[in-house]
DNA sequence: AGCACGCCGACT
DNA sequence: GTCGGCGTGCTC
């Protein structure tokens, strides 16, 4: 109705809420996806506009928008996505647009400008000789200050001198930031299977509609290459490219060859300044990127029209956020996708379970609603590693030594490095020993803020808690019965040194969260081992993912089998998955590589599985397990987490909460309330629930039900639906 | 989430 | 007599 007010529905940072009603001023222009300033009780908060209409002031007294920011709107599509995932994912959709827009961004940071020194054409005036110099020393092109700080070999206040005299001129870039990156523009010509693949997504491109695709391919098939091809059609159209990895830190090399084929990539990682931040959303929103290349977060990237949205090793569990939203970036990306019509692409060697089954056709002999496409080959040739299991139990039988490095790794090891090649061994354990023990009364040494036993890093000669960070000095006796100490277990230090001991000619280097420290740390030491500086790597997982050495022809998994004891439904596709990713990295260059599997139990279905390139025997055998125990992707699942201080509290929240879940039920199973796996963890004791419903509509529908958990003191209660951490 | 209001213990 | 603990409720 014409006459009646204009009102805006703002999203605020408030959760279990919906939007807040505000008047917007006259002559205010205020749209949808505008961050805005608005008074709430006493304070003023900034939100975001969901909705703007003409329709009749509500029975209670509205205020006004104060402010509207100006340059930050996010787009319709985007919001409209991310009004979906905060129903889904049950939060409030100003926390998910909190979570979803960076805080800069939010707060109006200044946005980094990039200034140039640009010489002045035709100045002719008078300085001192130095500066005569520096001014004659400096190339003609404009410069940055540091640029120009570096080639005149001088520092900023001399520069700010030219500058006052006119020599120098300062311009304000408003352009997009050169790119450049020293990286050959491969082009090698798709092979028939990444054509048939090409093809099959460019059909669905060009039929403009949504497709999720998995593209199922080996380690070394030619993915890349295969999402390249389809990047570029999809810019040629005008639209842009949204590309998700797992871990952005741990792939410079990928986003290199990205760059190198697309040069108005962005890189959306952590590492940014906030003013950098601000810049690099805005410069996305403005359409001043064909490709946004980024970790889970990139998925929000204001782009204005994805063409096609990419999701790599789409198997990481790092696509699961753990804290509010509580969003799965694969599953949400395929939402957006089929929002914007447009296709996806879930790229894995050993995808998840979830989208195997989304590959297949369902049980009631529906399409699949994935299709499939399938890399077998390496084009550079080079067949996968043959690898082999050492049985442990055996080994330490035959040698009557704690268990190690294995006779064949120790021979294998020492072959490579005589050869002048490299290796790798994985053990994902950091530190020297995991568990301190005492002989006289069997206590362990526990971390007091949360339930695990302390970890001995014996280079620092201090106990650490891998999940709180605790650390303390060795006691030199036990704290309870004064008894002597003693250390069990194998960590990375410990197992370095084993290396050094078994094979004395090899350089060994160390790679986990104690030797590299920060991003660049993680790129230096991949820079060393490639290198060749060391013969032989020994690491955490960390540097399983996404590496790729030509010169590694042995890689080594200590204690394979490890994640298998993990109370968790996962456990077997995980060890599946790890074994399968790591035989994959041996021998990508010309030479062969060799595999080796160090495993308590080697009939253990996964790691059979995965060292004998079964990987159809293993999907169908786990998929049957999940569908007759009522697990994902069979199931919808919910995880209900209490937390606080008080561990009578939380056990008291949990148990009379249990009613509530338990009403809510009707077909779902409510399994627990129990105390968590760590029952304790930064001194926050935990109870948890897990709810099974027949699907994630039933888990959607049990979440209706329940409504909201009453909100008590000193408990958070978090709701945390398609769990990835579940115990 | 903040922030206010409101109702009970140890101090100038 | 107050200062301050955090329990409850509201914010367009």
């Amino acid at each position: 109705v014409p006459d009646d007010p204009l009102l805006a529905d703002v999203a605020l940072d408030i959760p279990g809420q919906g939007c807040f009603t505000y008047l917007v001023p006259d002559g205010l222009a205020v749209a949808a996806g505008d961050c805005v300033l608005v008074p709430l009780g006493p304070r003023r908060v900034r939100g975001f506009v969901v909705t703007v209409a003409r329709r009749p002031l509500p029975a209670f007294p509205l205020k006004p928008i104060l402010e509207v920011r100006q340059g930050v709107r996010v787009p319709p599509h985007l919001l409209r996505l991310i009004t979906w995932g905060a129903g889904y994912y049950r939060c409030s959709v100003g926390e998910f647009l909190a979570g979803a827009v960076p805080a800069p961004v939010r707060q109006g940071v200044q946005q980094e400008v990039e200034r140039r020194l640009r010489r002045v054409a035709g100045w002719t005036g008078e300085l001192p000789k130095r500066q005569r110099d520096l001014l004659a020393a400096l190339p003609d092109h404009p410069l940055t200050w540091s640029e120009a700080c570096a080639a005149g070999a001088t520092t900023r206040p001399t520069l700010a001198k030219l500058v006052a005299a006119g020599a120098l001129a300062e311009e304000v870039d408003d352009a997009i930031r050169e790119v450049t990156v020293a990286v050959r523009a491969e082009r090698h010509a798709p092979t028939a299977e990444q054509q048939t693949a090409i093809d099959a997504v460019a059909a669905a491109l060009d039929a403009g509609t949504h497709q999720t695709f998995l593209l199922y391919g080996v380690t070394g098939s030619g993915k890349t290459l295969v999402y390249l091809e389809l990047a570029e059609r999809v810019i040629a159209a005008g639209r842009q490219v949204l590309f998700l990895l797992p871990e952005i830190a741990l792939t410079p090399q990928l986003a290199a060859r990205v760059r190198s084929r697309i040069p108005r990539t962005a890189v959306w990682h952590s590492g940014f300044t906030d003013g950098e931040r601000a810049r690099l959303w805005q410069d996305v929103a403005a359409g001043r990127y064909d490709c946004v290349l980024g970790t889970r977060s990139a998925l929000f990237a204001p782009l204005p029209a994805p063409g096609l949205i990419l999701v790599d090793e789409e198997h990481e569990h790092t696509y699961k956020q753990e804290s509010v939203p509580r969003y799965h970036a694969r599953d949400l990306a395929v939402v957006y996708a089929s929002q914007l019509g447009v296709p996806a692409i879930l790229g894995s060697a050993t995808p998840s379970c979830e989208s195997v089954a989304n590959a297949r056709p369902d049980a009631a002999g529906r399409a699949p609603r994935y299709r499939v496409l399938v890399l077998k080959h390496r084009p550079r040739g080079g067949s996968l590693p043959q690898p082999l299991v050492v049985d442990m139990r055996r080994e330490c039988e035959e040698t009557r030594k704690p268990p190690g490095l294995s006779r064949l790794l120790v021979q294998r090891l020492g072959d490579a490095v005589a050869q002048r090649q490299q290796a790798i061994v994985l053990l994902n354990r950091r530190g020297w020993s995991p568990v301190v023990t005492c002989q006289g009364c069997g206590a362990t040494v526990e971390c007091g803020s949360c339930s695990v036993s302390l970890t001995w890093h014996k280079g620092a000669n201090i106990l650490k808690c891998h999940y709180c960070g605790h650390q303390r000095p060795l006691p030199t006796a036990c704290p309870v019965c004064n008894g002597k100490l003693a250390a069990y277990g194998l960590g990375t230090e410990q197992l370095a040194e084993l290396v050094r001991q078994a094979v004395p000619q090899a350089r060994v280097l160390r790679a986990d969260a104690d030797t590299v420290s920060g991003r660049q740390g993680h790129a230096q030491l991949v820079a060393t081992f490639a290198a060749g500086e060391a013969d032989v790597l020994v690491g955490t997982q960390m540097i399983a993912k996404g590496l790729d050495f030509p010169k590694v022809t042995v890689v080594g998994v200590i204690g394979a089998d490890k994640a298998l004891a993990a109370p968790d439904f996962r456990a077997a596709e995980r060890t599946y998955q790890l074994i399968a990713q790591v035989a994959g990295r041996a021998g990508r260059g010309e030479l062969p590589g060799t595999v080796i599997v160090q495993a308590w139990d080697p009939e253990a279905l996964p790691i059979r599985a995965a060292i004998e390139n079964r990987a159809k025997g293993f999907y169908d055998s786990e998929l049957a397990l999940r569908a007759e125990y009522a697990y994902p992707p069979y199931a919808g699942l919910v995880r209900i987490l209490w937390s606080g201080p008080s561990a009578a509290a939380v056990q008291g929240a949990a148990e009379a909460d249990a009613r509530l879940l338990e009403a809510a039920a009707q077909g779902a199973v409510v399994l627990g309330p129990t105390p968590a796996a760590m029952s304790l963890l930064k001194g926050q004791h935990r109870w948890h629930a897990l709810i099974k419903a027949a699907s994630r509509a039933a888990a959607q529908g049990f979440l209706d039900r329940l409504r909201q958990l009453p909100r008590r003191s000193g408990v958070q209660v978090a709701i945390d639906v398609d769990p990835v951490m579940t115990s």
